[in-house]
DNA sequence: AGTAGGTTAGTTTTCGTTAACTAACTTGAG
DNA sequence: CTCAAGTTAGTTAACGAAAACTAACCTACT
């Protein structure tokens, strides 16, 4: 289980690398946010990549109650998408850090030693996503022509992509309104035909 | 212009940042790469960032020429889409450089001075896709009920996540394959409804 | 008394960058 | 044509800052 300290030190490593890049991510500047010397960092990571693997774990669990809803929910599978979008955009918009849980492949495409992980994460978020359009598929509420997990690898890559052009620019425009207007794209592209 | 040097050197570190991530992107290892010595690099760029910077128009300069022939090709959009993304993704699987172009954004988000041109590359590439889209639906060969723009941001945002999971899984399987299911999928979805 | 969690002060390595110098070329005046 | 002067593109050696990490010590709580 994790210390509070832990917790910490993941979440101060995952603002400054969303915030500034990868690049920042080192621990003179994690233990800097804490407020803790560099040594004492390591009183709770025994190394700068087990931080990093940790790190990731953190990141999946994050998204994961997202994933849990849209599978188990009751609503009707266009709502529930849009739900699913509504709450993504909106942790995404209050919480610069979450944007990782996005691009941590980019992000972290560095050491070998993580990239087990990170394909864990990605096909974890994929997969669970295209469950969802089988489901939604099973139920009649969405179109068949295009595979669940093309549908998935749309959805996903659409977002990644609105979010990418929406930080680029400053965080000026609303992404929660984008995030409205995806949602009645989608509804229309994955409507039954 | 650029000298050959220049090009030898820009091209080193596009090579070393797609395969080992924008850590490994050192003045050491660029110049190792090119076998001459660290200081010899400061005699063709007076700075790192200014090898960025000249790194981020070459990347532009990679793929605009595909642009260009989606422009103004004469064959019917359809076909034209499909030819780019052949052509796309065969040059990704050829050089694995050739990713930084998609992923540019990702990548190198990390000083600000750099951002300006990260922009411009980003609009650049998602605004003469949204061009293209644009002159279909004015040919009816394209559905209008969802805009140019996103249409643009769908595209390039399923190519990027598509390229993303070849990426890690090793480059396993074949990404022209890919290919031609996206672009059938990409026919299913834009077609007029 | 022992341990969890902190400190300071180091280590070694690597970073970007500069200084001082040199060999090989180009160029222009006598 | 010759040769002094300048330029180009490279070298080695060093700089200070910052990287990840370690050792030794301190301190407060159980």
């Amino acid at each position: 289980m994790l210390t509070p300290r832990q917790i910490e030190l993941i979440e101060a490593a995952i603002e400054l690398t969303s915030n500034e890049g990868i690049q920042a991510l080192t621990i003179r500047n994690v233990s800097a946010q804490v407020g803790i010397s560099e040594a004492a960092v390591y009183r709770h990571f025994e190394s700068k990549q087990s931080l990093l693997k940790a790190v990731l774990v953190y990141l999946g669990e994050l998204v994961n109650p997202l994933f849990d809803e849209l599978a188990t929910t009751e609503a009707e599978p266009q709502r529930a998408l849009a739900t699913f979008l509504t709450r993504l955009l909106r942790l995404i918009e209050q919480n610069n850090a979450f944007t990782l849980t996005l691009y941590a492949e980019e992000t972290f495409n560095v050491e070998p030693a993580l990239k087990e992980d990170l394909l864990q994460l990605m096909s974890t978020n994929l997969g669970r996503l295209a469950q969802f359009f089988t489901q939604a598929a099973r139920c009649g509420q969405c179109r068949t022509d295009i595979s669940a997990d093309q549908l998935a690898l749309i959805t996903f890559g659409t977002i990644r992509l609105s979010v990418s052009t929406w930080r680029l620019n400053d965080l000026t425009h609303s992404l929660s309104k984008e995030g409205r207007n995806l949602t009645k794209v989608f509804e229309t592209l994955f409507a039954l035909t």
